[in-house]
RNA sequence: GUGGGUGUAGCUCAACGGUUAGAGUGUCGGGUUGUGGCCCCGAAGGCUGUGGGUUCGAAUCCCAUCACUCACCCCA
């Protein structure tokens, strides 16, 4: 049999709703932060990727699909959104004609990893972007962002009114001018501890440094006692920079915790970085993170733009979104036409042409059953109504409308089918609670 | 890339090395010729992931392989 790729997975409808509530209500925030959408992309030239996120990280040295294409040149699918929509904004001077570039996007990404709860090899993520502004309250309104996504699916999806388990954390990493002197006194005091480390960290010591305080090993913690912290090299630009951040975040009240420790795998973050962490989620916790990184733009070759943002997994928020929700989304029909026979169905046609403009969901099947077998089937539809249309109705001329919920039924005139269905409707949809309905 | 767990009906799971591999649920049909959910009856549905081995006999034990899954690693 033939199957789904390794870490590729198959959206079926019974999930596709709670995606798409998802989707929705991301646009939805965005919009009301004023971003505008931007789509890039799955597939681009390897050295955005290389220059972008920086050639000694995992991510491009061994997670990256990359391959040669008929041309020879090497493409690569995307592992994330931020160097593809910095090579567009570039590529197509946005950032010269507004003074502040504001997007989002949403869509797949891809990474040749070892699959486990929260990470696929496809994986999708919300990702958004500021770029021009260097001001910490773009820092801010990025968190905001995350937060407000996060936090807004808890309540639409979680009846009870607790605070969902998130726990945002907060660093920075310092600017060019105090990042590289803590980076240098790090590597000559992880230079003079190498053997004490393990063999994981002697790796990470040279192709990322601060990943080793992530270590849960006692013999590295020891070793790393009295190691230069990042904390005492950030110079007061980035201390009062952080400040402002946090600030803003008491402002709105979001709670958050400062993690000194808390670093990127992402080569091109400096100054504020930030991680939304759920406790729900088995190992891969982190919703949603970010952070700013001013140097990206130059180093993908193009000038000072200062910029950030984050990403949101999908995945993982839809983990939780699951674990969230008394009951999934389901779809639903409002007018299931229960036609026996040709005629009645050809009889049809023109009524549900006209529901159907009017927005009314309605499903008639083709295939010749009992009523019995059709009363099933809109069950299995969750249909409001059924529309029963038979050989006595049409000989009377008057279709019966079945509430599938009250288990009443009425007779409706041909000559004013229309009308009095687009009335009844409206009563129905307003007294309906059912919200998941599309 | 490394390690652990699990592979049996569409789905969720039973079955001591021993008859024809079962149950619940779902599907289809009937009880009720045109009235769904509840009830009753019936039917279909399986190369027990795949390949080898041990044994008189393997879903069951062993080996390999593949898949799924969780964790390490890494990250959203």
């Amino acid at each position: 049999m033939l199957t789904a790729i390794r870490g590729f997975k198959d959206i079926l409808p019974q999930n596709s709703l709670l995606w798409a509530v998802i989707e929705d209500f991301a646009r939805l925030t965005f919009r009301s932060f004023g971003f505008q959408e931007i789509r890039t992309p799955i597939l681009e030239k390897t050295e955005v990727f290389t220059r972008g996120i920086g050639e000694h990280t995992d991510i491009v040295e061994k997670e990256m699909y990359t391959f040669t294409d008929r041309n020879g040149d090497s493409l690569s699918l995307r592992p994330e959104a931020t160097a593809g929509i910095l090579r567009a904004v570039l590529e197509h001077n946005l950032h010269k004609e507004a003074g502040q570039i504001r997007v989002f996007t949403l869509g797949p990404m891809f990474r040749h990893e070892r699959p486990q709860k929260g990470r696929l090899r496809q994986f999708h993520q919300i990702d958004m972007e500021i770029l021009g502004p260097a001001s910490p309250l773009a820092d801010f309104e990025v968190i905001w962002m995350a937060w407000s996504i996060v936090n807004g699916i808890y309540e639409k999806t979680a009846q009870g009114s607790e605070r969902p388990d998130l726990r945002l954390e907060i660093n920075s990493l310092g600017c060019p001018s105090c990042k590289p002197h803590h980076r240098e006194d790090l590597l000559i005091f992880l230079e003079n501890r190498r053997e004490q480390l393990c063999p994981d960290c002697q790796r990470r010591s040279l192709s990322n440094p601060l990943r080793v305080f992530d270590c849960k090993l006692e013999q590295c913690k020891n070793a790393l006692k009295g190691a230069p912290l990042l904390r005492n090299y950030i110079c007061p630009d980035c201390v009062e920079h952080l400040k402002l951040v946090q600030d803003a975040l008491h402002a709105v009240n979001i709670p958050f915790v400062i993690n000194p420790l808390l670093v990127r795998g992402l080569d091109y973050y400096s100054r504020t970085t930030f991680e939304l962490i759920s406790n729900e989620l088995g190992a891969q916790g982190t919703v949603a993170a970010g952070g700013r990184y001013d140097g990206l733009a130059e180093q993908m070759g193009g000038p000072h733009l200062p910029g950030v943002g984050m990403a949101i997994g999908c995945e993982r928020l839809l983990l939780l979104a699951e674990q969230w929700a008394e009951q999934q989304p389901v779809y639903a029909t409002d007018i299931f036409v229960a036609a026996m026979g040709d005629k009645a169905m050809q009889t049809a046609l023109p009524w549900i042409k006209e529901l159907r403009k009017n927005g009314v969901s309605v499903l008639m099947p083709y295939e010749s059953k009992g009523l019995k077998a059709l009363l099933k089937a809109a069950d299995r539809h969750n249909a409001t109504f059924a529309l029963i249309l038979g050989e006595s109705e049409l000989q009377g001329r008057k279709a019966v409308l079945k509430d599938l919920h009250s288990h009443t039924q009425t007779e409706i005139a041909f000559e004013s089918l229309l009308p009095e269905l687009l009335d009844i409707l409206k009563i129905a949809k307003r007294t309906s609670n059912n919200a998941w309905k599309p």
